[in-house]
DNA sequence: GTAGACTATGGAGTGTGCTCCACAGTCAAG
DNA sequence: CTTGACTGTGGAGCACACTCCATAGTCTAC
């Protein structure tokens, strides 16, 4: 597919994914066109792509997706370093859950003061 | 507290403390040093900044994460607004969790094949 | 056979979030 | 009363992740 349908079909923008390529997270094969070349992307492009927007969304940076992708070229790395590097990124997932559930919970107090403080008509004088 | 000890305390730099005393995400007293002034910090400031770094780690940015902190002026918004944006970070924060179970899964599958192929002796030629 | 929507390339520009530096005043210890 | 570690201010610079633009070739429909 073109990147016009990949761009559809993920929400991101043509020039972000065209970012995303020339960085190396996502591959393209070479299609012929005239005197020309365009991007042809597999079908996993979209999962990629998909990969890349949650992980962005929960604050990795693009060098750490990359990790997560495990897109290193050709398997250069052997298998077990691979894994050492899923793992800890498996680690710092676990972490962040973590802290979702710490701002979960200050979210949730802050909540139930503001709440109050309305059941009390008196919603113009924050308890603390 | 001077500056110092508050980031000894939470791990930040002087220099990132005092950016986000700028911009607002936390505030300071001014103490009289002589002809300067020195910046006072509460001990409630140890845990906004606990707050501000576990956001960031979590993909909020700065401006997210102030309504987070609910710093407004002195309550100059309503506090029925107020739960609406608290209800709304809690929406993200859920849809947060999701995104994490989600790159989970596909690390596990990742972590999984690679285990495999070490298993078959065949570390080099991964099967997928 | 041309209008209009697509494509690629290169490079400039932007917003966020720091980070570093120079300069200068403060203050506790010896 | 000086040394050394602290403090603040202002401003420059930087890395990241895009975003936009100009230019130019391609392709489909009418």
């Amino acid at each position: 597919m073109l990147i016009g349908e990949l761009s559809k079909k993920t929400g991101l923008s043509k020039d972000t994914i065209r970012f995303y390529e020339k960085i190396g997270l996502i591959s393209a094969n070479n299609r012929q066109a005239g005197t020309r070349l365009y991007k042809e992307y597999a079908e996993e492009a979209v999962e990629q792509l998909s990969i890349i927007h949650k992980g962005k969304e929960l604050g990795f940076t693009l060098n750490e997706i990359r990790q997560i992708l495990n897109e290193w070229d050709n398997g250069s790395i052997p298998s077990r370093e691979q894994i050492q590097v899923i793992e800890k990124k498996l680690k710092e997932v676990t972490k962040k859950k973590q802290q979702l559930i710490e701002i979960e919970t200050y979210l949730s107090a802050k909540l139930r003061r503001l709440r109050r403080d309305i059941a009390l008509h008196n919603s113009n004088k924050p308890s603390k």
